[in-house]
DNA sequence: TCTTGATTTGACCAAGCGGTCAAAGGAACG
DNA sequence: CGTTCCTTTGACCGCTTGGTCAAATCAAGA
């Protein structure tokens, strides 16, 4: 199926959702033109919908790649490591997402921020029971006292925030910082506060 | 000046904006249109048209009025208070806001998300000073060993993140907890990390 | 070279958009 | 009751937008 695709095809559908990768992610779904990603693309409108068949679709194209890869840093973490290692490489791999994917992060910023019309469902299934999973595993953690007590929900969130914060408010980010790049700011500041936190020592 | 406003023009202002807020803050500036608006303020279009000259007018007024009260809880923080109080004081101040005023949160993250187009300069100036004079602050408590050492600008930025998450990212939130209230366990999270944190014991 | 299918495009369309305007309807006050 | 100013509206306009279509161009194998 997928190899069906002619070199001319593979190379132009790559781009295409570059493009509106780039407009997407910047001035959400209604904010973006066609004809400013094909301008983008560097290929006409007509033609652009000759690869894609609504500006829809590439946006669900976008966001569908995107979900492939979305959670596979929490799924990484593993229940039978190191707790606090594994938590604190869970939190660098996060943060490592925003620094080189930033507009894949905006993009999904910009969908949850609409209400998440278009990955709702996936919210309350997929995404829930990946983080139920991985909540009882750092419980777990807990109770056996190999970290410190905290409420596992939190902490992934506190998480996702602070590591989407640099991709999602990176003008406000570099606008107080002047523009030095901060994700190595960012990461010294996760590993301190994440290690101080979870160390079960009291 | 503002005195010279109509009762009829100081409730159709009023509603026009709380519309305005919804629209803008749920589907962005280019998502929401004039009709929706008119329509959740009840008025018709052109009628809203004779209280703002434009679209623009009333987003601009929007986000002055967001910005006169954005700063304040990390204005308020007090360089004379207890350092741990007062820094989980502004938090929690912070948190209050995204549980008491979602839509401005929203509008905010909108705008940051698109670039910052209308406020840039403020983060730039008004925003990067505050912080300056704040994180001062912290780095003296820090210095003279009343707050274990942090970096003090990414704990401010941990603390927007945070707390703003559960206003930008509410449905995702709710869809992981199931949407019962998230801010009272947030507010009890914060309170435990922060004081953990920040504690100079050692 | 000829044919076939893939690719590209200029011209076009209908709908939705922000915004205008002249005229009608109300409210307050003498 | 009449005047004046504030308020409201239906009809309309020009532009942008997502999307269509027939025709032109191109690539590759027989």
């Amino acid at each position: 199926m997928a190899k069906s695709l002619t070199r001319i095809q593979q190379r132009n559908r790559s781009v295409i959702m570059d493009a509106g990768l780039d407009m997407f992610s910047q001035h959400g779904f209604k904010g973006a033109t066609l004809d400013q990603i094909a301008d983008a693309a560097g290929l006409s409108k007509p033609n652009l919908l000759y690869y894609f068949p609504s500006k829809e679709a590439i946006h669900t194209a976008l966001l569908e790649r995107l979900l492939e890869n979305w959670l596979d840093p929490l799924q990484a973490l593993d229940g039978a490591g190191d707790p606090v290692t594994e938590i604190l490489a869970y939190a660098q791999r996060k943060l490592k997402m925003s620094r080189d994917y930033p507009r894949e992060s905006r993009l999904f910023a910009n969908e949850i921020l609409q209400g998440a019309p278009r990955i709702k469902d996936i919210l309350g299934t997929d995404l829930k029971q990946l983080v139920d999973t991985k909540a009882d595993i750092i419980r777990g953690w807990s109770a056996t006292n190999k970290i410190a007590p905290i409420d596992p929900y939190h902490l992934i969130f506190s998480i996702w925030s602070f590591t989407q914060h640099y991709a999602d408010f990176d003008v406000q980010v570099r606008a107080v910082l002047g523009s030095d790049d901060p994700f190595d700011g960012a990461s010294a500041f996760l590993e301190h506060v994440i290690t101080r936190i979870l160390s079960p020592n009291n």
